[in-house]
DNA sequence: ATTACTAAAACTCGAGTAA
DNA sequence: TTTACTCGAGTTTTAGTAA
């Protein structure tokens, strides 16, 4: 649902702009805005302001309704995604790296996760990014609801990046990986960028978490996270 | 010691550049870094990222020392309050506005808030900002050293602006003022951009809160300010 | 290796203006 | 009024290179 892990790159005047859209609400909902106006917001032309607008919008970071003489502006997911990543880079900067505790249910997947992690692709980059070689399945925790909000946000966070590939005709996606303990164990939160799941995370690390934590479906586990 | 209120308008790539140092710990201390490796971290030619330093150097944001083929970068006051200020933008954005409240006591100044308050040009602009003219004193209340770490935080955030001026051959300096309640009371915080106090900040209401709260020099009293 | 100058190419700007 | 095009001027970039 959310573009990820790679930065959109937009330039200094084009986020500027954003981020006056985003302080006028439009991430919430269409709002009328002028060219004029948010040129002289941002101190440049109304052409300027317009060439931004275009940009943006090319860009897939706005979406516009253009009426006769009035323009309806809305932030895209992606766009709000971008000023996360500044806020997050900025946060980072001044409070330190982020750390989350959250407790989850032991769930069953659907063994997907053991395709994935097969994948010599991904298994080269965990080997040389860990240090280690996952043991091919992830473990799954689902996590309430309320909690999830929080434990959402990991994602925002700067992690250890896997990047996507191509193999076969088939393309694999990037994710990015946490550092998490999970009782006595290290490994890590791994959010793949095209997440599917709303209320479950996947743990990998280097030996079968079921085993070595004798866990089963249902039992409740802790979970600490540490951006890197 | 900060500079503040005006922005110094740092444009896109120098904003991302500083954010570089800044990670690098160049507030800190002497980094440091190459002109090269900085220029591939930004996507630039290592004479873009030069042209920045140049820049950035004659900006007073940062401070260089130039060895044979070595250069140190530490990153100014400036610098980190232009950073500062970015990272409380996105964090409105995603957090909302910031609200503090702290407890001090009420303490005697040296009576200059009178002279200054009096002042034609800050009481106009009291009075089409603020909506009111401010009784010509201001309360001071000291807090404890380690509050004041978070009171401090005040001067960051968004507030209604009042600007410097000149008169009589003198120089007035600008100042922010955040809404404020003291008990029943209505007010402003104040904070001027060369602020003096350490312990001290500065209050100001329509009436004398002395009298109107019946107050004396060590009451305590809890103060609530918004950011607006 | 560096930093940082020069020069030419590549962008970006705002004025003018069409729709 | 709007949005948004063209175009000349100005600015910023990178390549080449000196120190």
């Amino acid at each position: 649902m959310t573009a990820h892990g790679r930065r959109p790159k937009v330039k200094g005047e084009e986020l500027e702009l954003l981020k006056l859209l985003a302080a006028a609400k439009a991430s919430q909902g269409p709002v009328v805005v002028t060219s004029r106006d948010l040129g002289e917001k941002l101190g440049v032309s109304q052409q300027a302001a317009d060439r931004y607008l275009l940009s943006l919008e090319a860009g897939g970071l706005i979406t516009r309704s253009l009426a006769a003489r009035r323009q309806k502006v809305q932030l895209s997911d992606a766009a709000m995604e971008t000023l996360r990543q500044e806020y997050h880079g900025y946060r980072r900067l001044f409070e330190g790296p982020g750390s989350c505790r959250f407790a989850g249910a032991v769930a069953s997947g659907l063994g997907e996760g053991r395709y994935y992690l097969s994948q010599p692709g991904y298994v080269i980059q965990f080997a040389s990014k860990l240090g280690y070689e996952p043991y091919p399945g992830t473990l799954n925790v689902r996590v309430g609801e309320k909690e999830m909000q929080r434990v959402g946000a990991v994602r925002h966070w700067n992690g250890i990046r896997i990047d996507g590939f191509e193999s076969g005709g088939r393309t694999f996606g990037g994710a990015s990986c946490y550092p998490a303990k999970l009782r006595s164990a290290l490994g890590h939160l791994i959010i793949p960028d095209r997440t599917h799941h709303r209320d479950v995370v996947e743990l990998i690390a280097p030996e079968r978490l079921r085993d070595s934590l004798s866990l089963k479906d249902g039992d409740v586990v802790d979970v600490d996270v540490e951006e890197t």
